[in-house]
DNA sequence: TTCTCAATTTCGTGG
DNA sequence: CCACGAAGTTGAGAA
């Protein structure tokens, strides 16, 4: 299955070893040890000496973590070219990319710690960003914007752009419904603005809705001024909506 | 100094203890196994098994990664919340955010490790953007755009805006600098123009130099009907003034 | 290759 | 807290 090679406190020989095999083997490196960071390239940045994990991914993206914050400190992009060598007492790594050309360097001059990990992951990802929850959901039972609206169309192209959805409400009168993921601002308005008074132009009674979990003050008088209407629908109680099964965990499980 | 735990293979109820103990402990935890991965919150994602690293940070900050791209598949910031637990012959992590209400839940069905890491790392961590390091070379070495330049100040406030440096020319004219660090567009030279616009009203002869790689077409057609002037300089250039370390890499010294 | 645009954008800064 | 803009933005899709 899965090979693996993990060192605790390598000699700076022993992990350039592994480096090495590491990297031809198109494996995947996880070190930690004590080292400063410099990148030229784009931009330019420094850090001195400190503990970091550095990963290099078999792609040969590189991976700089300080032991907080979400964002790497430093990277390099898949398809890096990689260098290292043991010179004054240091293990330096230095990750190569044309096009931009940039470099950063990676300076150990200790090391905790080093794992050569073969893994296998051939499962697609599949997103559905919060516009997209809401329009399923949304198609999927329309009630939640509004009683007895039917959904004509999705994706309608019109010359001022894509309108979401196109219904017809129970009066028969035509809808534009607009969703927004969250709080909606002018931009928003004039876009949907501009699909109503677009199909008005051909002769028929329009209303517009915008979908959104909230609006901020200037969208709310410019909705108000334009006859459109607002609508509230939180990203929330669309995943509610498509997931029959409801599975709860009780937030105070959960450790801080 | 530094005190670490790392478990090679480590049965299920061994990774939920020190997992345990590393959260609360505020511990860095690298946690490699196959597993899948649920997600629900602004948006939602399903990633079924394979083998990926999942990191945990000090501050409560979750990464997980697969064993390609530089991104990570999922994640969770700062400040959330953890919940273990084995169940069905799975070891379940769940990371919980408030505002926005987000979870991911990490299902592993096998582990090939964990690592359970005090770090410290206390550095200052600078970055120079490409406009830094272009005006940073400037101050230094005028001559790079013109000869017989003299900065008189920077980041100047003015009416149109932040004038990035104001000069004096050989001859005692005013110029107004503007850097612009990839390929300049009309914006750019609009912006310069204002600049220069707004200081001839004070009734001097004032020059306006637009410092970048390079020129987009519509770009070069209006500077020269405005009569500004186009400085060529990169940043690559900007770095080697600034290092007078010249140090060099061969690039044939680089593995793939 | 280049561009255009979206992103669970993130992350700052100013009001 | 919210609105606005930059980022070494990155990444995907189209021209």
């Amino acid at each position: 299955m899965s090979s693996k090679i993990a060192l605790e406190n390598p000699s700076l020989e022993e992990a350039l070893e592994a480096f090495k095999l590491g990297v031809s083997a198109r494996r995947i490196l996880i070190i930690v040890g004590e080292c400063r960071i410099d990148y030229f390239g784009r931009g330019h940045s420094e850090l001195d000496y400190g503990d970091r994990v550095v990963t290099i991914k078999n792609d040969g993206a590189l991976i700089i973590h300080r032991p907080f914050s979400l964002e790497p400190v430093n990277w390099q992009p898949s398809g890096s070219m990689y260098r290292a060598y043991v010179k004054n007492g240091s293990l330096i790594v230095e990750a190569y990319r044309r096009r931009p050309e940039e470099k950063i360097r990676v300076t150990f001059r200790s090391l905790l710690f080093l794992a050569s990990l073969n893994l296998r992951d051939y499962a697609s990802f599949k997103l559905y960003t919060s516009e997209e929850i809401m329009k399923k959901a949304f198609i999927k039972r329309p009630e939640i914007v509004e009683k007895g609206l039917r959904v004509v169309s999705e994706e309608k192209k019109v010359r001022s752009g894509l309108i979401d959805c196109l219904c017809v409400d129970s009066n028969g009168k035509i809808a534009v419904v607009e969703f927004k993921k969250s709080r909606a601002g002018v931009d928003a308005v004039e876009q949907l603005s501009n699909y109503v008074q677009e199909l008005r132009t051909r002769g028929s009674e329009v209303r517009g809705m915008l979908v959104a979990p909230s609006l901020t003050r200037e969208a709310g008088d410019k909705i108000k001024a334009l006859n459109l209407e607002f609508k509230r629908l939180s990203v929330k109680k669309c995943i509610k909506v498509l997931e029959s099964t409801g599975e709860t965990t009780k937030i105070s499980d959960f450790t801080s």
